[in-house]
RNA sequence: GCCGGGGUAGCUCAGUCGGUAGAGCAGCUCACUCGUAAUGAGCAGGCCAGGGGUUCGAGUCCCCUCCCCGGCUCCA
């Protein structure tokens, strides 16, 4: 006998049901608006189909197609029919595991024989994805018990791992699992192993793409086997679906490996090798803009620039504890000295801290000293492993604007908030607006440093963080063996986020270089000491900023901010005037001559180039004394501008910054 | 490091069945002297990533190395 049950809707309403009824049903009650963008349900928090029978009363949620949620809904079942056109094209291919994600979606085969797919394959799956789209095949929930679970999947040898191990870890013993199967003509239904939600029907789907084929690692263990994996992104509609490839094009414009060559900023000769960058003369200038710029700001507050070198012998990377942690990320060592006995060993420094601390250690300290701050743009080698490298934000030669912070205990909270406040000062400056902060904490298992310290230097961190006012992430227990972490991470002009700078609190490298000072009291401390790059890395930087920019650097950082453009020969005079002039006034200007090409070709390069500002200057402007005015971004060039208004203007933009 | 795709002129790319290398842009020269996104003509430009092999003959087929791209793992 069925019974009445009241469901609470999110609006704080409340409806009055008979038992059993379906999320469906309740949307379908509620308006039509609400039953067709509708993809599945949630109950008092609990994830539902559609379709499932609600037995007891709760709060529900009706989860549509354009929402966080509903797009996961819709992307989860896109991969089951990619998993059901694969094993359709691919007989006897084995399907591991097709999680939606952001975006999009991926499942995990693997072929018979060891067979791969290639990029051909993709439009094939594709199609037969349509047709089971069409199809219109429901995907219909079933419970069952674990050992009827690992008969069905008796030939999927993943999904009978994924069954065994939830078994043990998170259901237990005798609990029953889910499967979804999508009914098709023909006898043999596709099911998959799931615990859902899914949409009612395969009619929902449609709006999906096919973007990659990949490796990846059941499981993601690089001793595991090695699966295939497809990857696609799917929407609501096809119109979300354009939207969201224009986007994908969007960034490949912004691509700084792609801006760098066309605007003759940088190159990675293959001569050189594997992520070595060489700066070309624009590429450089506005590194070394950035890098005063940064100078200047370290100056004032308050550190003291240091220099140490690239290489070193080993034994001080086995005091910092390098070599035991880290030496897969470094470059093998050089031989030097080999004559007659074992030689010396060097090492391309990876980490600049070592060098730091000896100059620290170089006498005996004061507490009147402290905090001691040290700043260095200090070049460190890493051994990237092979497959990792990318452009100029993976690189194995790198530039950090690396500095190291000794104070004592009581002085930490006090510079980790001027400190943190110092750095987002520095990202704005360079025109990054969006952040949010990542506290890292004690990692469970192994750390250096007492609990009193970690709980000491994380309170620290956290007030730091909250004064900030930003949204702070908490990364438990993602801290580094040797102290907790704070790291910024910025969105960019089209919303991808980029970790930028770091703050690292260190209890280890005090304790192996044995760092002491003498305070107030005339007894030995232990300093704390403190990690921290704004930039993280130059290089890094640079092509964060090109990307963000889309290589249109602000006039500021512009590598040529003016260009002149005489229309004619009879020109030059007054164009050379000009250029002297604005060069005198500090603005970086380039004079591109008559002789060759026409206006339009001179002023299209220019554009193409991005520069800031491209002065045309031709009789009448000889004779006023003014410029012709072409901003860039704006279609309408102006005319008859006073040069010393260009001047201001010019001047005016490199101090805001804009 | 692993899986997959690649490497042809400075850049973007074509190159058939294995038969001896091609375009556009950029560059250089000349002409044009022009008011806001491509003036025209001509010239030059290549160890087809590098090495080895198969073959009468290799850009093309095979092997190794280097480098790049997309992922995986990694990012201390």
């Amino acid at each position: 006998m069925a019974s009445n049950i009241v469901l609470t809707l999110p609006d704080g309403s409340t409806r009055d049901v008979v038992s059993g009824t379906r999320a469906a049903e309740v949307a379908a009650a509620i308006g039509k608006g609400l039953a067709k963008a509708a993809v599945a349900a949630r109950l008092d928090g609990e994830w539902i189909d559609l379709e499932r029978p609600i037995e007891h009363a709760g709060a529900l949620e009706i989860i549509t197609d354009a929402s966080p949620d509903g797009r996961e809904v819709l992307r989860h079942s896109t991969a089951h029919v990619m998993a059901q056109a694969v094993t359709d094209l691919f007989p006897g291919a084995r399907y591991a595991i097709g999680p939606a994600i952001e975006d999009g979606f991926y499942y995990d085969f693997e072929l018979p024989d060891g067979a791969r797919f290639t990029d051909e394959d993709l439009p094939r799956i594709e199609a037969r994805m349509q047709e089971i789209v069409k199809a219109a095949q429901p995907f219909v929930r079933e419970e069952v018990a674990r050992d009827e679970g690992l008969e069905r999947f008796s030939d999927q040898p993943y999904k009978r791992e994924i069954i065994e191990r939830v078994d043990a870890s998170e259901v237990g013993e005798g609990s029953v699992i889910s499967v979804y199967r999508n009914p098709r003509s023909g006898n043999d239904d596709f099911v998959d192993l799931c615990r859902g939600p899914h949409v009612p029907t395969t009619k929902r789907l449609g709006s999906f793409k096919l973007t990659k084929v990949a490796g990846a690692y059941w499981r993601g263990d690089e001793h595991g086997p090695q699966l295939q994996r497809i990857y696609g992104t799917a929407w609501e509609s096809k119109k979300a679906l354009e939207e969201h490839l224009h986007r994908l094009e969007e960034a490949e414009r912004r691509d700084h490996r792609k801006l760098g060559v066309e605007l003759d900023l940088f190159s990675f000769p293959e001569e050189i090798g594997s992520g070595l960058a060489v700066f070309h003369p624009k590429g450089a200038l506005v590194r070394k803009i950035m890098e005063d710029y940064s100078r200047e700001r370290h100056e004032a507050g308050g550190y003291s620039f240091v220099n140490s070198p690239h290489i070193t012998k080993e034994q001080l990377f086995q005091t910092s504890g390098h070599l035991d942690w880290f030496a897969d990320g470094m470059f093998p060592p050089m031989h030097v000295d080999e004559g007659s006995g074992e030689g010396t060993k060097y090492y391309l420094k990876p980490m600049n801290c070592p060098f730091h601390i000896l100059i620290f250690r170089s006498r005996l300290r004061s507490y009147r000293e402290l905090p001691l701050r040290m700043f260095e743009f200090g070049s460190v080698y890493r051994y990237e492993k092979s497959g990792v490298v990318h452009g100029l934000t993976r690189v194995r030669g790198m530039t950090q604007d690396d500095a190291h912070i000794f104070c004592s205990k009581e002085e930490m909270p006090q510079e980790l908030g001027s400190l943190l406040d110092f750095v987002l000062e520095l990202l704005r400056d360079f025109g990054l607006e969006d952040f949010y902060l990542e506290l890292s904490t004690k990692p469970p298992d192994k750390a250096v440093g007492t609990d009193e310290e970690w709980e000491e230097a994380t309170a620290a961190l956290r007030a730091a963080a909250e004064r900030a006012g930003l949204e702070l992430v908490l990364d438990e227990g993602g801290g580094a063996f040797y102290g907790p972490k704070i790291s910024v991470q910025a969105r960019d002009a089209i919303g991808r986020t980029w970790q930028l700078s770091t703050i690292q609190v260190d209890f280890q490298m005090p304790q192996r270089f044995e760092l002491e000072y003498v305070g107030a009291d005339n007894e030995r401390h232990r300093p704390i000491m403190i990690h921290r790059a704004l930039f993280g890395a130059i290089e890094r930087f640079f092509g964060i900023l090109v990307e963000h920019y889309a290589g249109a650097f602000p006039v500021w950082l512009a590598p040529v901010q003016v260009a002149v453009l005489p229309v004619a020969d009879r020109h030059e005079a007054y164009a050379t005037r000009l250029v002297d002039r604005l060069r005198a006034e500090g603005v970086r200007v380039e004079h591109v001559a008559a002789h060759s090409d026409g206006l339009g070709a001179r002023v299209r390069r220019a554009k193409l180039e991005k520069v800031p500002y491209v002065l045309v200057v031709g009789d009448e402007d000889a004779d006023a004394g003014t410029v012709g005015v072409n901003v860039r971004g704006s279609e309408e060039p102006e005319r008859g501008v006073a040069v010393d208004d260009l001047v201001e203007r010019v001047r005016a933009a490199v101090l805001t910054h804009a």
